[in-house]
DNA sequence: AGGTCGACCTGGCAGC
DNA sequence: TGCTGCCAGGTCGACC
């Protein structure tokens, strides 16, 4: 899916195209994609709501809805927005028809993402067991710390664990510790405190400027227009297994990391 | 409580 | 050409 910089960007997106219009009609083409498979109480709960703003947790979108409740969009793998005409590619999964003539698709070929319709955030229980976002005050070197000293997992999948920060997915996260030039593998509890330092810098410095770039496309990843991301331009690691490293001209490696594809640089990441 | 693994899906691509 | 297996931006829940 699209990671944090992604989700932030269909956000944005739809920010800047939708906000203040109203939904006319909605069109479910598959159940799967509507959580707990509730299509007709979604249908029948958006008609006639308006967009009034927008907001990220995590990797969702929540779009905060006139005269009251929350669509929420969680992309996951393939997931995404585009704005303007009804799309002709497959996987067309959801459409919105908006009071401009104009039209909402949700595409999503895995069919791994959901779409929700709440009335009270404070109950949604998917964000209930969430940790910190990653540019919040909460989200200190010192909570990081602490957290890190309790797991003995690898560093890489402590990263994208959701319960200790949000939002870094398995492209960042490798391009965090090749930032950092830390080991993917070393084991969270055992990395050093000035790492730790050099970790909680980067996820925010990288996250930031990926969200510049408005995000990467490795595959299917499009923004509210059909664009790739341009934060591909600037990967060091990920995908790149079998190229030079740009610092050393060592190779980069791949390995699997809790059934993740992990990239590093063997010389760079002791 | 923390850690690991399978499950959820479709489709593109490499190799035979 | 067509089959097989592997790979893909993410979570969950069941188990140890």
């Amino acid at each position: 899916m699209p990671e944090l910089p992604e989700v932030e960007t269909i956000k944005r997106d739809l920010d800047q195209r939708v906000r203040n219009l109203t939904i006319e009609k909605v069109k479910v083409f598959d159940d799967r994609v509507i959580a707990d498979r509730s299509t007709r109480s979604f249908m029948a709960k958006l008609k006639g709501k308006t967009f009034q703003s927008f907001s990220r947790r995590a990797k969702c979108v929540i779009c905060h809805l006139s005269p009251k409740g929350y669509l929420i969009i969680q992309p996951k793998m393939t997931g995404h927005m585009l704005y303007g005409e009804i799309i002709q590619e497959a996987g067309l999964r959801v459409l919105f028809e908006l009071s401009n003539g104009k039209y909402l698709n949700y595409r999503d070929i895995r069919l791994f993402g959901w779409l929700s319709y709440v009335e009270d955030l404070s109950e949604f229980k998917h964000f209930q067991t969430l940790g910190p976002e990653p540019f919040d005050k909460d989200f200190s070197v010192e909570y990081f710390t602490d957290q890190l000293k309790r797991r003995t997992m690898a560093i890489k999948p402590a990263l994208m664990n959701p319960q200790i920060v949000v939002g870094v997915g398995n492209i960042y996260a490798s391009e965090i510790l090749y930032d950092i030039g830390l080991n993917p593998k070393t084991s969270a509890k055992k990395v050093t405190k000035k790492k730790i330092q050099e970790m909680h810098e980067s996820i925010q410095k990288i996250l930031k400027k990926a969200i510049d770039m408005r995000g990467s496309s490795m595959r299917d990843y499009r923004d509210a227009e059909g664009q790739k991301g341009g934060f591909m331009k600037l990967i060091q690691v990920y995908g790149r297994a079998g190229e030079k490293c740009y610092r050393c001209s060592a190779e980069i490696v791949r390995i699997v990391q809790a059934q993740r594809s992990t990239f590093y640089c063997k010389k760079c990441q002791r």
